[in-house]
DNA sequence: AGAAAAATCCCCTGAAAAGGGGAGGCGGAG
DNA sequence: CTCCGCCTCCCCTTTTCAGGGGATTTTTCT
């Protein structure tokens, strides 16, 4: 029985990755590597006039998110099937990963074995997980309702505080009573069973509710 | 005229990333690969018996850090020359690295001919690092110099306000009176130039002054 | 349309922190 | 030995925060 091989385009920055990756599936016979791009644009590029099976992309691009990228391809080619790579098991990436309409995430210290196997799953149209990033994601999911407690105002008075404004100059930049921003001060003193300033910014950075770091 | 190939021994818990490294080196006839570990304690078996010239050696194993695992292998070695790899260019790594005896340092994202260059470098006993390796080092040891600022106290203080404890409360666990506790905080806040607690505790979080996260 | 949640504003009191000052002891570096 | 940095402690005042109420409007979800 002649089965047609799946191509696999590859899309990381890091050249070990693209050779390691090679040379593991290109000792698979029911596997083609159709070609590599370490760059979100030239991946774009690669699949105006030509196509794949699966692609396997790293969530980490110098020029655009895999995120992003994974989004645009499932947009022109909805066939095509996504299997997100990256090192870190970050249940937030995984999830988002999987909403942009990507197959599967494997981690980079996934072996042979578990690549080989998670592309033929995706290209059969299932899903794959990596068993760290399956478990990333559902704890992802737990933190999410265990506390879904912070309203968007309350984020946003959050990030004020952490950038050490007080009451009233918070007040000021959201244009409402320092009154106000007392009342969430203190929502978010409790919800997040702070007893203090100090407490509500390390809760806050440690559990990044707000931006930057 | 015939010259010994250099033997290169791999240390990665990345299965991509060994066969990555393996088919470039493999391509390259001065280099030959004597054989590869998963783990720091695999490693360390491996050089019961047998031995390498190079090291290539990534940061991060399951079971030991590779800065430590450099320090071991030197000291049993001492000719042996340690490669450096990483995926973060983290000038704090890179400068750990270093100090114990690492000959150099390349990121993930190097390319076959740095990757190639660097061993034929580490292995004549000169030093390599990587561009932006060497970058993030010089980083450091810039910031390092901006700020050896906070004392011992200070710091013990600040911990202790990160974790939310007051002024009296940190008095207590130290054995000191509420009063000093207090001078070392304004002495804190006026070291790093912060106004009110929010802010301290931000900057020490982001600044990574005090343990845990 | 009606209930629930969020956002807005205000009062009060006491505690903690910010900002300013001064001062004594102690140990290491010049 | 003397100076300087660190640690220690205290005084003062003003501001901000914490904790407890209560109240109104707007948004959101059903």
């Amino acid at each position: 029985m002649i089965e047609k091989s799946i191509r696999v385009f590859i899309v990381d920055d890091h050249p070990m990755v693209i050779e390691g990756m090679t040379a593991m599936l290109q000792q698979t016979p029911s596997i083609e590597v159709a070609g590599y791009a370490m760059t979100a644009a030239s991946c774009l590029g690669y699949f105006v006039n030509q196509t794949a099976d699966v692609v396997l992309m790293d969530i980490n691009l110098p020029d655009m998110s895999g995120i992003d990228l994974c989004k645009v391809l499932k947009q022109k080619f909805s066939d095509l099937r996504i299997l997100g790579i990256s090192n870190l098991s970050q249940g937030s990436y995984v999830q988002e990963m999987m909403k942009q309409g990507a197959s599967g995430y494997v981690l980079k210290n996934a072996s042979k074995e578990e690549l080989v196997g998670a592309i033929h799953k995706v290209n059969q149209g299932k899903q794959h997980l990596s068993p760290d990033a399956g478990q990333a994601m559902r704890k992802e999911i737990e933190k999410q309702k265990e506390m879904p407690l912070i309203t968007k105002r309350e984020k946003e008075v959050l990030a004020l505080i952490v950038q050490g404004l007080t009451n009233p100059a918070i007040a000021d930049k959201l244009f409402i009573s320092a009154s106000t921003v007392d009342s969430h001060r203190k929502s978010l003193l409790a919800k997040l069973d702070a007893k203090n300033t100090a407490a509500l910014v390390s809760y806050a950075l440690n559990h990044h509710l707000v931006e930057e770091e």
